[in-house]
RNA sequence: GGAGCCAUCGCCAAGUUGGUAAGGCCGUAGAUUGCAAAUCUGCUAUUCACCAGUUCGAGUCUGGUUGGCUCCUCCA
């Protein structure tokens, strides 16, 4: 297995802490509105990460939090007159329902930073002990971003503050600018706030992910998991931040490896509430399956910007069809093993850094390949037993091709419809069989004007929607 | 202002350490079909934004030009 690490630059294999165990951490949403396009692809892209070194028979603990402590979440609460919990709880089950939809299999761990707080004051504590961080005259704790050589060594944003033109606001109890709050001390009453020994208050977004990882990762002397995951936006300040205080807190490395996921465009546009083009997972569920939007989701190499539209949509929706048009073809049947070259190819491709067209591109082979055997010989019991394992292992590893193929060409149809279709179907194939093609081209016109494409097989006259 | 990424067929998109351009969609010709659809087969970039360099050899390395994009503020 090799993985592109976004701090090194480069490909490296895959060499965990401790032999045959994966650890992942994943920033995982901050839960004060519906997840969109962008957290289903970076939910997505290490779900595949997840899957491929399950396969590969790693031992994976994947760990993927909400930060339901944050100043959007607050002015959420502040906004509704509904509670922290009321808000945080609807959108995680939210999200849960959302990523279900898209096949991405369950974390093994998903803390909240809320059920994390005693990690993160004892990190903050010791932070302060050893003078790297300090508690200023309003509470709030800073992080001395002077006291951590190495920082700057994750996002290589070396900072002559001088020549600096963020737009970073400076605060004035800050000692330096670059200094990011580990602990916001509130200020009035109504102020969502915890106690600890320097203040009472809540927690600064980036210790929230250090500390859940020290709760639930052992690590070893020199890391604490193996591979952290997250958004490309995620690499500076947030990871920049999360591995300086860890560094300074336990004495060793966050992660070995550093995965970033690209962004999701839409129409060619980055998608933000600015600019009033979120595309919310649960409304492209509503128009599209979510195989399907899966499917979509994950063509595209996890690194590069997704430039999310219909029309690549709908041609990735192609490239499925002909997968369970294969499955068709072999229902009913049992599983038998995989071949083993086919596997191979695939395994070979995604275990390279996740190379999903190479592994799209052996699919198409795949499916070319038996169809063209079964155009020779419709009834061939072991190539069926097999291409099913084949397709079985896809759903492993890709999470595409699991439904019964016949429903999968029929989503969306209801009942009613569906006996209507069938009937229609039934008259065409009498009239064929008087051979009045008048008559059953005239059902086929009907057909396809309700969107219903057929197809005479051997077997009988199968449809689909189009 | 600082840091970084990208540019391959009409569209989407692969391309390990440089060795002579995967795959899909679309289009097109054919097999099959009553006709279609589905399926299969053939064709479809002497060329990788542009210029120069290194090299026996570069899409792949170096420098430059042009054109996109991201981060430096919450962000997946």
């Amino acid at each position: 297995m090799h993985i592109y690490d976004s701090v090194k630059k480069q490909k490296l294999p895959f060499e965990p802490i401790t032999p045959s165990k994966a650890s992942i951490y994943v920033c995982g949403p901050t839960v004060y509105d519906d997840a969109h396009l962008g957290h289903a692809r970076s939910s997505l892209s290490f779900d595949l990460l997840a899957r491929i070194l399950k396969a590969l028979r790693y031992d994976v603990t994947m760990v993927k939090n909400f930060t339901d402590i944050d100043d959007k979440i607050i002015k959420k609460v502040q906004e509704s007159k509904q509670s922290l919990e009321e808000i945080t709880t609807y959108y995680i089950a939210r999200y849960l329902e959302d990523m279900r939809a898209l096949g991405v299999q369950e974390s093994d761990i998903e803390p909240k930073a809320t059920e994390s707080l005693e990690a993160m004051e004892s990190m903050i504590q010791a932070l302060i002990d050893r003078d790297i961080a300090y508690v200023t005259d309003d509470g709030d704790v800073y992080f001395d971003v002077s006291k951590d050589e190495k920082y700057g060594s994750i996002s290589k944003m070396v900072g002559d503050d001088e020549d600096n033109q963020s737009r970073v606001e400076h605060t004035s109890q800050k000692r330096n600018p670059k200094d990011f709050a580990l602990w916001k001390a509130c200020h009035g009453d109504e102020d969502i706030c915890f106690d600890t020994n320097f203040s009472k208050g809540r927690p600064g977004w980036h210790i929230e992910c250090s500390a859940m990882i020290e709760k639930h990762f052992t690590g070893n002397n020199q890391y604490s998991i193996d591979i952290h995951g997250g958004g490309a936006d995620l690499l500076f300040p947030h990871h920049e931040n999360e591995a300086s205080q860890s560094r300074c807190a336990t004495g060793h490395e966050l992660a070995k490896y550093w995965m970033h996921n690209g962004f999701v465009n839409i129409n060619g546009e980055k998608m933000s509430k600015s600019l009033g083009n979120s595309f919310f997972v649960k409304d492209a569920l509503n128009i599209y399956d979510g195989e399907i939007l899966r499917n979509y989701l994950i063509s595209i190499h996890y690194r590069n910007d997704f430039n999310f539209n219909e029309e690549d949509l709908l041609n990735s929706k192609k490239r499925l069809d002909k997968l369970y048009r294969l499955k068709k073809r072999i229902t009913p049947t049992k599983a038998s093993k995989p071949n083993i070259a086919f596997q191979k190819a695939i395994m070979e491709a995604m275990g390279d850094d996740l190379n999903i067209s190479v592994a799209l591109a052996t699919i198409e082979d795949m499916i070319s390949a038996t169809n063209d055997k079964f155009d020779e010989n419709p009834k061939d019991k072991g190539l069926k037993k097999e291409t099913l394992a084949n397709i079985e292992f896809l759903d492993e590893i890709l999470g595409i091709g699991g439904k019964e193929p016949f429903s999968y060409f029929q989503i969306g149809i209801d009942e009613d419809t569906k006996n209507k279709i069938e009937l229609l179907i039934k008259q065409r194939d009498e009239a064929k069989k008087a051979k009045d093609y008048t008559a059953s081209d005239a059902i086929r016109d009907k057909l396809t004007a309700m969107g219903i494409a057929t197809m005479d097989t051997a077997d009988g006259t199968v449809w689909e929607k189009i």
